[in-house]
DNA sequence: CTGTTAGCGCTTTCAA
DNA sequence: TTGAAAGCGCTAACAG
């Protein structure tokens, strides 16, 4: 590896009496005669010999890593899927590099260019903003490339691998309007938003929505609202982040406007949770005078009181089909686009409204 | 990279009418008359040429890779510690090739051993548990390796970057102690333990349980309870692993054991929030009835009620300062072991024994 | 099926 | 300083 002067396919050769071709062969699983095979192996063994990986690189063959760039690794929802692509990766034998970015832009960037310079077979990317032109990175020209958790809008000549968000978005609302909500507020939140939320309904329009995964939800929310006959209030509507703290602030936010509201549908777990504390520390309580939806399914959802309701994905499965459709690609072979769908879970965070 | 027949540094000597050895040294950083360099640069420019990372390793050239190899990557101590380490190592310039191991040891192999086919630089390694010999894997002879989140005993002779997690235990005990409990039971948390609760107390006389942070938790436990004169009772101590649900049942077991305890040390706040969790639905009020002390300072604690009382350990900064030893190391610099401190956090899940 | 040999793209002597 | 040329360890085309 890094220094140690292992030996090499002549030390082999020379030691099992054959010529190098042949404990390449052997080494590649080419057909090599039983007795010779028998005498490569012996020697193999005895140096405890491996390839050099970075010879075999410079003949073109495949490096067996692939690239994974998620706009933040600590974060439950991500750290989920780079543990689903984790294992698929060690189940195809393939390693995976990793990086971060911060759900930052210029970060990301930076990022992609470190990976540029190094040797991977693909690379599975979620970007943060739609801004990115990954495509024109000169380095990634020919690099298979597959996007995770983020819908075919983003980049349409790629194959994605992403979660049915509109229909999360969807099923949220549509339970609180089942439930006789209607004035139902809607926490949308996004890593790096370039427009405020009286743009949002612009946005909608036009084409690469699918980085901002809330915008998704959001569609899904004005669908609900449809079918109910339930009119759009864009004073319900409040941008945010993913975090704890942004559920808090959000949810004050929303009580300065001084507009009744009987529901929120949020985009995270966490944010239901920061709201809820909020809430309650106003005396408002959930969900008898509020309900919240959650988003996402976490852990953290069965831990806190009320265990929320929320929307169940499955992160670590996008990241399992991330590696495999990117497989398939580095294969020569196509990879379909895939939506995951998604569920709603009933916990103890709504109720009916009172009436 | 992958495919895509790039230039080479013929075509970029051809183009600037230098040799391969100028353009190769221009980009090297050796020093070039500046007309040539000149050149060298335009021609650079124009192929937006990149030296081919496989040619160069087989060089012996580094590879600007590091790996890193965890228990869990969905784990939030361990996302946070990989959110570290990729922040550092973006910062160096280098790139990360994680894997996980889901706190198995078979997986742990399977991972190093993959590595092990890799191109890399160093590596940083926390091990699952002590039997492991990451030595005697051939392959990393000579690469440089920092032990992350465990302590010396585990590898004496290669650098360690961890948390005081002896000081983890005795500030949590010391800390009820001082509230006036005085039947604390201990939740010890492991990934893989090969002994028994019984065989604890001999384990611990053993070298090398420094895979065993809990191990050191419970030293600290020990000796806080020896400052305050009370004796030591086996019947309060219960081997877990580190979720909620085992903090569930570990409660359960505690309870069925019917003993008085006042509090509980737990070795993780998942662990704590499901001892509330069991606890409260048996009617025990927390902190009332029992102080709970959670481990970690995750996010969670924040958010559950009551707010954790808990020990803050910074993995994030483990993370970023295994990879700088990790590259001192790599660089043939000398990299002390180095322990980070930990930190009481005093918060409502603990409150003093009424008597 | 096997051995010989020509590169892969780069770094690094060695002379100039 | 610079250029020419000798490899680094391996794969694959070629001839046997």
């Amino acid at each position: 590896m890094a220094k140690g002067k292992s030996e090499t396919l002549i030390d082999v050769a020379k030691y099992a009496g054959v010529s190098i071709a042949t404990v390449s062969r052997y080494l590649n699983g080419v057909k090599v005669r039983p007795e010779l095979a028998a005498k490569v192996a012996d020697a193999v063994e005895k140096f405890d010999y491996r390839l050099n990986p970075a010879a075999r690189l410079i003949k073109g063959q495949k490096s067996g890593t692939i690239g994974l760039i998620l706009p933040e690794l600590d974060h439950p929802y991500f750290a989920a899927l780079l543990e689903g692509a984790a294992e698929q990766a060690r189940e195809f034998g393939q390693n995976i590099l990793v990086g971060s970015c911060h759900g930052k832009h210029e970060v990301e960037e930076q990022t992609i260019d470190q990976f540029a310079h190094n040797i991977l077979d693909g690379l599975i990317y979620t970007p943060v903003a739609k801004s990115v032109n990954l495509i024109e990175i000169e380095a990634f020209r020919e690099l298979p490339v597959v996007i995770a958790a983020r819908d075919q809008s983003v980049y349409p000549q790629l194959p994605h691998v992403y979660q049915d968000t509109h229909g999360g978005g969807y099923l949220s609302t549509k339970y609180l309007l089942s439930l006789g909500h209607r004035k139902i507020a809607f926490f949308a939140s996004f890593w790096e938003p370039d427009f405020t939320e009286k743009e949002m309904l612009e946005i909608l329009k036009t084409p690469g929505t699918g980085v901002y995964s809330s915008l998704n939800r959001f569609r899904g929310y004005l669908d609900a609202l449809e079918e109910f006959g339930v009119e759009y209030d864009p004073r319900l509507v409040i941008k945010c982040s993913y975090g704890f703290e942004d559920g808090k602030s959000s949810a004050k936010h929303l009580l300065s406007r001084m507009i009744t509201f009987d529901s929120i549908v949020t985009a995270s777990d966490y944010v239901a949770c920061g709201v809820i504390d909020t809430l309650e520390a106003q005396g408002i309580s959930v969900p008898n005078d509020v309900s919240v939806m959650g988003y996402g399914d976490l852990e953290l959802s069965k831990m806190i009181k009320p265990q929320l309701s929320t929307i169940h994905q499955n992160m670590f499965e996008i990241g399992k089909q991330s590696v495999r459709s990117l497989y398939e690609v580095i294969h020569d072979r196509t990879a379909e686009d895939i939506m995951l769908d998604v569920e709603l879970v009933v916990r103890d965070s709504t109720s009916k409204k009172d009436t």
